[in-house]
DNA sequence: CCTCCACAGGAAGCGCAGGAGT
DNA sequence: ACTCCTGCGCTTCCTGTGGAGG
């Protein structure tokens, strides 16, 4: 065992990780320069106190969306005329009460206090803004978690119309394409009058991204070129994700340290590239339920100890039979003394694992046993168990 | 042919935590 | 802060499918 000492004076490539951390927002914003003007264009008329137009933007995952919107909100904060922005990310406040509530105390300290009515927080935003003849835009990212937003909309419309000084205009951040279509389509115009798409990241300008983080937030010389390279293509290769890319490169410079090398290089990235894959299935499944967790454990177990009814023609072999296998569960139940699920829900828990991608079914259809389903593991069993099991000791089952 | 077995998946219902609304 | 109600996780029951065996 090290001391707190050793570990912190251990050598490092890094010099500062935060920037690498994927809510790190950088002062210059690369390859998103048209996006930022073609928002500020929009959200100019502010400037001269008419209202701004309201901004819809579209990307996948990593895409700079939100990074672009934060950029933008420092820069209409910096505006000469009354201006503010206010940033909301819609998975914590999904309806238009919680928004206007975080809206109005964030705005008015005094109101900081929960059970005020609807109408009631309206009247002090309106109050609010029009005093000052403010130009206020509200930034709601992931905004198709707001399960009123044609009202939330329609509301803000008309807030509109009641100012005599001052206006309200949205930026809508979303990464669902269907999302559109859902809209009513009056709060679809209104919030749709700017629509913009974000490209995913090609490999080169995940390249130039990663320059700029590795230049910060590594030790010079600490990262290879052909090591940023790699990143970049292996991230472009999935779906252009700069989250992903940065992951990657902080990972390989936390495996470096451990192995205690100074320079990350492609190999370091590689093996990042494994571990960040085994982060996520195992991620998955600890947030799987428990029953869930043992149903895949039963199919792990005989995986490796063979199907009774292992000899299945036609390279059949290694796949297991929906009845043992819910045999196995409830004798693992047994074991540690949980009642098992009926199972109805155990063929529930069965879809669900296919569909996350951990085990893999076929319908049987030729010749074994009516109407049934073959199951198959779709990683290295042991390897699986062992995660399984790891997770338990820490509920301690 | 019919019946039974082994299973898939739909429908209805139930208890309960936690979210929505005031 | 407080109440009401929705939705989730699960069970029970049921209908449907297709091979096995008489």
């Amino acid at each position: 065992m090290s001391s707190f000492l050793d570990i912190i004076s251990k050598p490092t490539v890094f010099k500062d990780r935060n920037v690498l951390s994927p809510s790190y927002i950088p002062p210059m914003l690369l390859f998103r320069e048209e996006e930022i003007e073609k928002i500020m264009v929009a959200i100019s008329p502010a400037l001269k106190g008419q209202r701004p137009k309201n901004i819809f933007i579209y990307g996948g995952t990593g895409s700079g969306k939100t990074a672009t919107a934060k950029h933008v909100m420092k820069k209409i904060e910096e505006m000469t005329s009354p201006a503010s922005a206010g940033y909301l990310n819609c998975r914590v406040y999904n309806s238009r009460y919680r928004i206007l509530q975080k809206v109005v105390k964030d705005r008015i300290p005094s109101l900081d206090k929960p059970g005020f009515g609807l109408s009631f927080l309206y009247e002090k935003l309106l109050e609010h803004v029009g005093e000052k003849g403010l130009q206020f835009v509200i930034v709601l990212d992931e905004v198709d978690m707001i399960k009123d937003l044609d009202d939330l909309i329609y509301m803000l419309t008309r807030a509109n119309d009641e100012l005599k000084n001052g206006n309200i205009s949205i930026i809508g951040i979303s990464n669902k394409l269907d999302f559109k279509s859902r809209l009513d389509p009056r709060s679809r115009s209104s919030l749709y009058e700017t629509e913009m798409v974000f490209a995913p990241y090609t490999s080169r300008q995940l390249q130039g991204i990663l320059d700029q983080r590795v230049k910060m937030g590594f030790v010079e010389g600490a990262v290879r070129e052909s090591a940023i390279n790699l990143a970049a293509a292996i991230a472009a290769g999935e779906t252009g994700d700069a989250r992903y890319a940065l992951k990657l490169i902080l990972r390989a410079g936390e495996i470096a340290d451990e192995e205690g090398i100074k320079e990350v290089t492609d190999g370091e990235v590689e093996k990042a590239r494994r571990n960040v894959d085994e982060d996520v299935a195992s991620e998955v499944i600890a947030t799987m339920p428990e029953h869930q967790q043992l149903v895949l454990y039963a199919v792990a177990n005989l995986s490796i100890s063979g199907s009774r009814y292992s000899k299945l023609g036609g390279g059949d072999e290694g796949f297991l039979m929906s009845g043992e296998v819910y045999e196995e569960y409830c004798r693992v139940c047994r074991e540690s003394r949980k009642k098992p699920r009926s199972a109805r829900w155990y063929r529930e828990y069965l879809n669900d694992l296919e569909l996350l991608g951990l085990l893999i079914m076929v319908e049987s259809g030729r010749g074994i046993k009516g109407h049934t389903r073959l199951i198959k593991i779709a990683y290295p069993p042991a390897q699986m168990k062992k995660n399984i099991e790891n997770n338990w000791s820490i509920v301690g089952g």
